[in-house]
RNA sequence: GGAGAGGUCGCAUAGUUGGUCUAGUGCGCUCGCCUGGAAAGCGGGUAGGGUGUAACAGCCCUCGAGGGUUCGAAUCCCUCCCUCUCCGCCA
């Protein structure tokens, strides 16, 4: 969410901030947010005053009762219309703020000046690599679908069968090869780049989800649970984000990093038959993610630590990469700068996102209310959050088996994973 | 799922026949006095949001959350959330 202020006083920044993003039809807003913002001031001083007097009178009337001195009669009787008259403000303000509410929060974050400029993810701009690494493959390669299915370590049609397309089923070695990836990301980033970890619900209520924003934007691509009123997570993001929401944050424990791993769970509504094949597009996948709360001022080099912190996995993987700085009109409406990891998949010949590394700056803090006191006494300030994927084992397996096969159709094992998969072939 | 108890300003507590509660007290923290320095003692301060102001002040809201009754609600009523105890079921 948009801090308030900023729409006040520079009406003209949203407008082409909106402009950037592709999203210049939305500029009524500013202007329709700015006459509601005024009348609600004007009605909270109205609102105010009589609250004041409704006070300043009940106490009176407490001392004449106290007292049993003159009759409070004429005065209740007035302050019964006070009140109603308060009742109806109130009423109309809470409707006003309502809309207001909706208003701010569906409007973008603002983005960091860096952000190229664009219209779609053709507009993207490459910031680092292509990351080679040798892999001799002078042989027709299978993609990961074949792979999988020759090998047996996955099975997409009985995942289709016990829950539905999208589901895949790991075995054997392959269920094994998806573990050892994850612990392998979680050691990485707890032993070396200084993150704690943590092992969160991956069912959460809808504040949570309004609080890092999937709320109500994304509100039908994520899974309901409605007898409960719960939702399954898309990301770690959300319960991890959350797990600060409304707190008061002890500067001395700033920046604050978190790692977790959860099962990811998407309904990909209205994306069928665009990159649906095997694991390019799936309801549940697993994925490692990081988080951070940062004081305003550390949180763009913080956005440059775990896109690094996110690159040392495929490093020490060995897998192919690149790293794009998404434009302002591919960009999400929550981050101010966004970068995405893609890997290399030789049989799709072209790169698939893995990761996604954003900076928030205040826009979700604001929305969940996580702050800290700079020095202590001062006013409280809102924190920046941040995340990124380190990674998502999905996206990451297909690079993975593809760059990894042999001509006679087997993986071998990445050395950095075979203390985790305690093999180092497959097939 | 059933029965009961409870959620108060960092922590602990007072406050439940509605009106000196604009929430008291203790601890913690902090500032000042005192001291050679400290302890003790004494005195002051000790949340967030809104509005307002040049900045203060002032005013409004928040006693788990949201409604309701009332001139007036921490206090009465309703709904929900959470915690604890017991019972049932259960990985």
């Amino acid at each position: 969410m948009l801090d308030i202020n900023i729409v006040r006083q520079n009406p003209d920044d949203v407008i082409a901030m909106l402009h950037r993003r592709q999203m210049g039809g939305e500029a009524g807003k500013v202007k329709e947010l700015l006459d509601l913002d005024r009348s609600r001031k004007e009605m909270v001083q109205r609102a105010d005053d009589l609250k004041a007097t409704r006070n300043r009178v009940s106490r009176e009337i407490a001392d004449i009762k106290r007292t049993g001195q003159g009759s409070a009669d004429e005065l209740i009787r007035q302050m019964k219309s006070v009140s109603d008259q308060i009742s109806e403000l109130d009423a109309d303000l809470a409707k006003l703020e309502t809309v207001m509410e909706e208003l701010l929060l569906g409007l973008p974050n603002m983005l960091h000046h860096s952000v190229p400029e664009g219209r779609t993810a053709e507009d993207n701009m490459l910031y680092k690599g292509p990351v080679e690494f040798t892999h001799d493959l002078d042989f027709p390669v299978t993609n990961h679908l074949e792979l999988g299915k020759s090998l047996g370590i996955l099975d997409f049609e009985r995942g289709a069968k016990i829950s539905g397309a999208g589901f895949p089923v790991y075995i054997g070695k392959g269920a094994r090869l998806e573990r050892a990836l994850i612990n392998f990301m979680l050691d990485m980033h707890t032993e070396h780049h200084g993150y704690t970890e943590v092992f969160p619900p991956f069912l959460v209520n809808q504040e949570s989800l309004r609080g890092t924003g999937q709320w109500p934007k994304f509100a039908d691509q994520v899974y309901h649970i409605c007898e409960d009123g719960l939702y399954a997570i898309p990301t770690a993001e959300v319960p991890v984000t959350n797990l600060h929401r409304g707190e008061m944050l002890d500067p001395a424990a700033l920046p604050i990093a978190y790692v977790a791993y959860s099962a990811c769970f998407r309904r990909e509504a209205g994306s069928y038959g665009k990159d649906t094949r095997g694991f390019l597009r799936v309801h549940q996948f697993n994925k490692v993610e990081m988080v951070r709360f940062t004081r305003p001022e550390a949180s763009y080099e913080a956005l440059e630590e775990i896109l690094s912190n996110a690159e040392a996995i495929l490093r020490a993987l060995k897998i192919p990469y690149r790293v794009i700085t998404l434009c302002g009109g591919d960009i999400s409406a929550n981050a101010a700068k966004c970068y995405d990891i893609e890997v290399w998949s030789p049989a799709e010949n072209k790169y698939l996102e893995a990761s996604s590394v954003s900076n928030f700056e205040d826009y979700q803090a604001r929305r969940s209310n996580i702050r800290f006191k700079p020095d202590g006494k001062s006013k409280p300030e809102f924190v920046h959050t941040l995340n990124g994927s380190g990674l998502a084992t999905s996206r990451l397996m297909v690079s993975l088996l593809e760059h990894y096969q042999t001509a006679d159709g087997k993986i071998v094992i990445p050395e950095a994973l075979r203390p985790y998969t305690g093999f180092d072939l497959i097939g």
